[in-house]
DNA sequence: AACTATACGGAAGAGCATTCCGTTACGCAA
DNA sequence: TTGCGTAACGGAATGCTCTTCCGTATAGTT
């Protein structure tokens, strides 16, 4: 697992949505709190999943509670942060493979490819249907990020004929989350399998 | 909604596991009690959903919390009570409908109404997948009277050659399951389109 | 009517999310 | 370098919920 550079420390420092104003500086320590956070919030999130208890992470991070409220009010903009490089990587790796292959191809190979980042982030599926307003921002920023990656591969698949025209970019994401998540006491590649026959069903137009 | 018939609450509260001791009878207040429990949960579940607090299914049944964990230790003990009938109709349709129609449209037939019982329960998608032991009993409940159902389905839509033979009833049944989880926002349709999508996928052979 | 096991109710204990505010200490300006 | 204003901190406090436990009430039997 790579570490944080400064460059994507700065930017996820930015995406903490608290610099309400622009014209002041955010001091050095709370700057340092933000990233111990993020960097308590990975670990423990692959450990424990997404819906750790909070005092976990502030634990390992070294901070009040209130710290981590006061950056990450509600604990989508955490996960957001955290898993921000992993979702724009994801959105671009669409445009890369609609260069290297074919339009079905690049279509499944994508799939393929969110589905595993959904299915190892422990929760994560989850968390994106939960309902619960505390991760509200979380499918908002997974939409806005991975609808328009999909819909060009989506629209090239279509345009060459092989696949129908009656479901939206949108539909497919949605579903495939769904359908990402793990099941208790059965093979983790029961999901990458229904996946793939899900795929199945797309062909055609 | 139907009422339940006198046969129907002796049924749910044998269900109720803790007749320890058949020599026993059981006293006639519990017996109340009891039925007064299944009638404010199943009042509850359908408007705040499964996950409903505990307080609230007491307070409308007019008992105490220690009376609702003294018949239902867990969650899933009054779920499978309350749904236990409708999961019992959606087993016997499947004889039904493989009477009545070819293979592949009892199948895809009996997929669609499975389909709607899970969605219009709220929350119980969720809470069959949610990995909460207190919901554990749940999935197998619902496993122990499906999977025969619709295996008898899938045995003869494979059998006259229209289904794929690498999935099993189970894979359905938990994809499904899965796939009916109501995305906060979207068209409520979407779920039955994309479950429809999937069926396309388990065509062939 | 008395007795006993069954069942009741709700207080108590524990876990977690979220808020609030008195205290700390950063960083700028003099 | 010192002093001040304020950003930021920490964690106690609040509130909600689940779950257990036990003193009390009562159904059903003798």
């Amino acid at each position: 697992m790579r570490m944080m550079g400064p460059t994507d420390v700065d930017a996820a420092i930015q995406s903490a949505a608290l610099n309400r104003d622009a014209t002041r500086r955010q001091r050095a320590d709370a700057k340092r709190n933000v990233v111990a956070l993020l960097e308590a919030a990975k670990s423990v999130f692959a450990r424990t999943g997404v819906d750790a208890p909070a005092k976990e992470i502030t634990d390992l991070a070294g901070v009040g509670v209130g710290t981590l409220y006061r950056h990450f009010p509600r604990r989508s903009d955490l996960i957001v942060a955290v898993l921000q490089h992993e979702i724009d990587a994801c959105a671009r790796a669409a445009t890369a493979l609609s260069a290297e292959q074919a339009p079905w191809e690049a279509l499944t190979t994508w799939i393929g490819q969110f589905t595993e980042f959904v299915g190892t982030k422990r929760g994560l599926a989850t968390a994106l249907h939960s309902g619960d307003p505390a991760f509200d921002d979380l499918p908002r920023y997974f939409m806005e990020h991975l609808e328009p990656a999909l819909d060009g591969l989506l629209g090239a698949a279509r345009a060459s004929g092989h696949v129908r025209a009656d479901v939206t970019a949108r539909d497919i994401l949605l579903t495939v989350a769904l359908m990402c998540q793990p099941v208790r006491g059965e093979d983790p590649h029961l999901n990458e399998r229904m996946i793939r026959i899900f795929i199945e069903g797309l062909r055609h137009s």
